[in-house]
DNA sequence: TTGTACGCGTTATCAT
DNA sequence: ATGATAACGCGTACAA
């Protein structure tokens, strides 16, 4: 691998005239850059940004540690921050916690060794000394669609409150009363507000969540599937269905559908994020959306905000998007038990 | 942040001393590095992997390069490819080329900068002067999910080939004459052989397939929509679709859908991949399957040996997994015209 | 323009 | 046997 000084010998100048050269620094006189990026070019000089990140201590490298990759919803997440990460020249590391508290804390480790320049964060907001540390050491971050409970730190999200009321709402206004929960584990903060979310429209109807009503797997279509029929299975009457996610939704729908339930006419099911296949013909959820890519985006924005903020402590940063009730052909009045 | 000479100074040794010692190094003696590695623990040392790269000359990052992470495809290659990789200790930088040569090339080129210590690539397949300098460098290289047409590379996938017979075999055992090829680009090397397998079917009952029966756009929903919907509007009359994948083929069966148009009993539709949508009750897509995340292992796999192999050049893996027709309710006999 | 210290850890060589 | 010294990897930045 050709380094700088082995430009420098062909050119003969010194290294550090070389390195000074590529960085167009005017101290160097303009037929000379010319000369030395001639010469770079010619044999295949490629930069060490690793070498760079050691000197001028940033690695410009992002982490982005969130649950699962191939839930959409983080994907989009994903896109978005990659796009604007890419454009101002960074590069994006990409870690799964699989919604475990202890494989967060091991990338949230390894990415700091790594000395990644910052961090973005799908947390499960279980207590993690490891997280503690970064938060107290001010390492820069950003919250990613779950806030972290207590402490002053960026975020951007949505309020995931008002979403899970729109949602719970959205099926009392159609007349449902006897309503289901089925859910992933309350493994985020977010997760835990959109449940209160929930919780607080229903109480509007002096309903109570019975324990039985709340089923918890985890965040995905075979989970909703298994979970919707052992309560079919049960002699449990409901005419509505309140899902964690699409994907749970998704797992429930074909669970009624393969009972021979049909939807909304028999029972109503609304899901969470609006992922992609949420619009798809022969689906049809209606569900809570909200833009994923631009939270990506944002969470990237303001992560870099934080490291070229000159005056520490920088001011943090709460951005929280719009979400809004897409009605589809999943949700419809209630069936009269 | 403390460094191993901070350690040094608090345990009176050399600071050669201590990175030998939490290295486990028998020079040191046992109740030394223990004494060393307590106190580590204690001020909160974490190692520095940006100074251990450079110079070890291993950065322990691997860079997945591919056309779009929003793809259920390519999410779960990454999903199968990070969790054997965060299992060895590698950490994946994950770049969007979004099927675009040219961002392909400035992705190569910055992971190459940042000294990952190899690549894995779903190339758009397109003349690449990166590409071809990171191929002759032996820069450690496995193409995933597409191979490169010439080179001597390693690879892991399927026989596109092979597939895309089976897809239009499959229609073609149905009864199918008039069929019609919704795509994307013909941007990567796997897409062509798909398509010279739906060929090589289609000519052994001597059907050559008109340029109007083949619609390209890109790989997603929308496009497939787009496609057939233009295709609706011609009086073309076909009995079966072939999509480039499973995306199109969603986007395409709700544009039929939209139209009135019953499948599979009007037109059958086969797509490609075996997302976890296509299994969907409302879609049940008849599509090709793979193990999409084994493929994501096996490439981590194979790139980890080569960066482990002692003598170079290493020998070349060629890993091709198995794929399979997977009927489920998009198709069906063909309708007499 | 250039020489050189520096960032941080590894390792070959040298000293005890 | 143990541990210290110093060169090294590559590029940046300050003093000369």
């Amino acid at each position: 691998m050709v380094t700088i000084k082995d430009i420098a010998r062909e050119v003969n100048l010194s290294y550090s005239s070389v390195s000074l050269a590529l960085n167009e620094d005017p101290r160097i006189k303009k037929e000379t850059r010319e000369r030395v990026k001639l010469k770079a070019e010619e044999m295949g000089y490629q930069r060490n940004a690793q070498a760079r990140a050691l000197v001028m201590n940033k690695s410009e490298m992002i982490g982005f540690i969130l649950p699962d990759i191939e839930n959409p919803f983080f994907a989009s997440l994903i896109r978005g921050a990659e796009a604007l990460a890419f454009e101002k020249g960074y590069n994006l590391v990409i870690c799964n916690t699989n919604w475990d508290n202890e494989l967060e804390a091991k990338h949230l480790n390894l990415v700091i060794e790594r000395k990644i320049d910052g961090i973005l964060l799908v947390s499960c907001n279980e207590p993690n000394p490891t997280l503690e540390k970064v938060l107290s050491l001010h390492l820069p971050l950003v919250f990613v669609s779950s806030p972290y409970p207590e402490a002053e730190a960026n975020f951007v999200g949505t309020d995931s409150e008002h979403g899970g009321y729109l949602a719970a709402k959205h099926l009392l206004d159609l007349g449902h009363r006897e309503i289901v929960v089925i859910g992933g584990q309350f493994n985020s903060e977010a997760i835990i507000q959109r449940f209160n979310g929930y919780k607080r429209a229903l109480k509007e109807y002096n309903i109570i969540l019975n324990t039985d009503d709340v089923i918890l797997g985890d965040f995905s279509v075979s989970s909703g599937y298994k979970s919707i029929k052992t309560l079919v299975n049960t002699n449990r009457k409901f005419t509505a269905v309140l899902a964690f996610d699409d994907l749970i939704a998704i797992g429930v729908m074909n669970g009624l559908k393969e009972s021979g339930i049909i939807i909304p006419d028999d029972i109503s099911v609304i899901g969470f994020d609006n992922i992609e296949a949420a619009s798809f013909r022969g689906i049809d959820l209606t569900t809570i959306s909200m833009d994923k890519s631009s939270m990506g985006r944002f969470a990237v924005e303001i992560l870099l905000g934080e490291l070229n903020c000159k005056q520490k402590p920088c001011d943090i940063k709460n951005i929280v998007l719009d979400q809004d009730l897409v009605i589809r052909n999943s949700t419809g009045p209630a069936k009269v038990l």
